[in-house]
DNA sequence: CGGCGCATTTGCGCGGGCGCAAAGACGCGG
DNA sequence: CCGCGTCTTTGCGCCCGCGCAAATGCGCCG
């Protein structure tokens, strides 16, 4: 999209605020054939058991998409048309409550599936997936898709284990909103993301780039609370906390107060 | 189990609680080989696509289990070594916290599906099933099941179906108790089982029977809010608090509480 | 029919966490 | 270098909803 230079490193899209670019190094991108330089989707378990061979045939089916930061993947409401495979970014997968409220179900990266859910039924989609970081895509229709997945039926057996995981991770999440208070909510999700979309930040510790909001919004609290939490636990030196971005000082004790 | 005469009506396992006797009228059950009278199981999501004559080979290959109501299914940080599908009863599934609560992820009935999610993977139960009603189960071995899908590709279809549908309702009720008020999230779960298990009540009303206890679990409260917000709807004419269930009078009321 | 166990109700008090408002910090673009 | 928008912090007040304890009601069993 726009001419940006080489420079940048390979963990630049973590912070990339620019209204587009994808933010990994110097590969070359063709829009649609068989697109290489994907590793992120062919190492996808979406695709485990294929062999290299038939990936490159499966990939070709697909065409690659961009997304700037903010551009909707898809809708809530959307009919689902397509299943998505993320190559490189974030994508923030979020739920409007009646009264204007937004929830993020989860954060899909690299590898991450969406579409799978609601493909095989007539249902709309119940999320709205939006680029949290710049993204890079792999797009099938719904239609060519089942038609690969006739053709490898290991494709099934994938998806089912994708599912099942997602589920399995929900339900936790779930037994955590309705039962534990907010702090160690907070702390725990902390945690999780550390492992997730931690990143280096100079002197050796790890950050975490999500803004207060965002924070509030994956463990069902409000930005202010997030805020006063992170200031508490500065004051105990387990935090840093920084603009859009959490500086992880000591884990041990945020895994303490998440119990 | 013990001698049950047939008069018990075709609902009374909504109310069982006796030890045991699944509940459902006069069918003689053979406790393995092809065993018909199970039309909750044939007709499960699970089979839909599947022929008649292949149906009765599938059910071959699983053995009929009773529970009492309170016995286990399977136990949180078992093994995931078997398939159960729901014939009759109903099966309470749920996940215990650190400190000791213990949360309801969700109810299943008959055609509903157990241990589908952890099929595929090497995790444990991450839930604990327990019959809440007294429950007649079709349970294949891990081993036959998937020699099964091998056979009948379109039982991962179904599969995948399935915990698609299970993973849109639970991001669902996740944005609910993340940002709803209790009074709203306990209406509204009472609205979706009236619709899941709710069962005439004498005069011209409906009602579903659960504990408080159990309301709050599903809904991430206390028994005692629970009970409080039912007093409060009894007096404004909508519910008919009842030990172990709740009368619904007035559905709309409930619906717009929850706004 | 009386006693016992369990589910439920209700009162009382408090504290966690929300809502709002205003001030402060940071970064970006002109 | 300054202004502006956005993100963040912090104070203050309040109310929802929890925790506990005691009383009540209901059903069951002997």
């Amino acid at each position: 999209m726009e001419g940006r230079n080489n420079l940048s490193t390979a963990t630049d899209w973590q912070r990339d605020s620019r209204p587009n670019g994808v933010g990994d190094v110097g590969i070359v991108l063709r829009k649609n054939g068989n697109n290489q330089g994907c590793p992120a989707a062919e190492r996808s378990p979406l695709f485990s058991g294929i062999l290299p061979c038939d990936y490159s045939g499966i990939s070709a089916a697909a065409r690659v998409k961009e997304f700037a930061r903010g551009e909707m993947l898809y809708v809530e409401g959307d009919a689902v048309k397509q299943v998505l495979l993320i190559s490189a970014g974030f994508v923030k997968v979020t739920q409007l409550g009646n009264n204007g409220t937004e929830v993020i179900i989860r954060l899909s990266g690299p590898g991450d599936v969406l579409g799978v859910s609601g493909l095989l039924t007539t249902v709309p989609h119940r999320t709205t997936a939006q680029a949290f970081r710049p993204c890079r895509v792999l797009v099938w229709e719904a239609r060519a898709f089942k038609d690969l997945v006739g053709r490898y039926p290991v494709l099934h057996q994938n998806m089912v284990r994708i599912l099942g995981e997602d589920l399995l991770e929900l339900e936790v999440r779930f037994r955590e909103v309705a039962t534990e208070r907010v702090g160690p909510r907070v702390a725990r999700q902390l945690v999780r993301l550390l492992e997730q979309i931690g990143r280096p930040a100079g002197d050796g510790e790890m950050e975490v780039c999500l803004s207060r909001e965002d924070l509030a919004q994956m463990t069902g609290t409000t930005l202010f609370t997030v805020s006063r939490l992170l200031s508490a636990w500065e004051a105990r030196g387990m935090v840093k906390p920084r603009r859009e971005a959490v500086a992880i000082c000591d884990v041990q004790s945020l895994r303490e107060v998440s119990e």
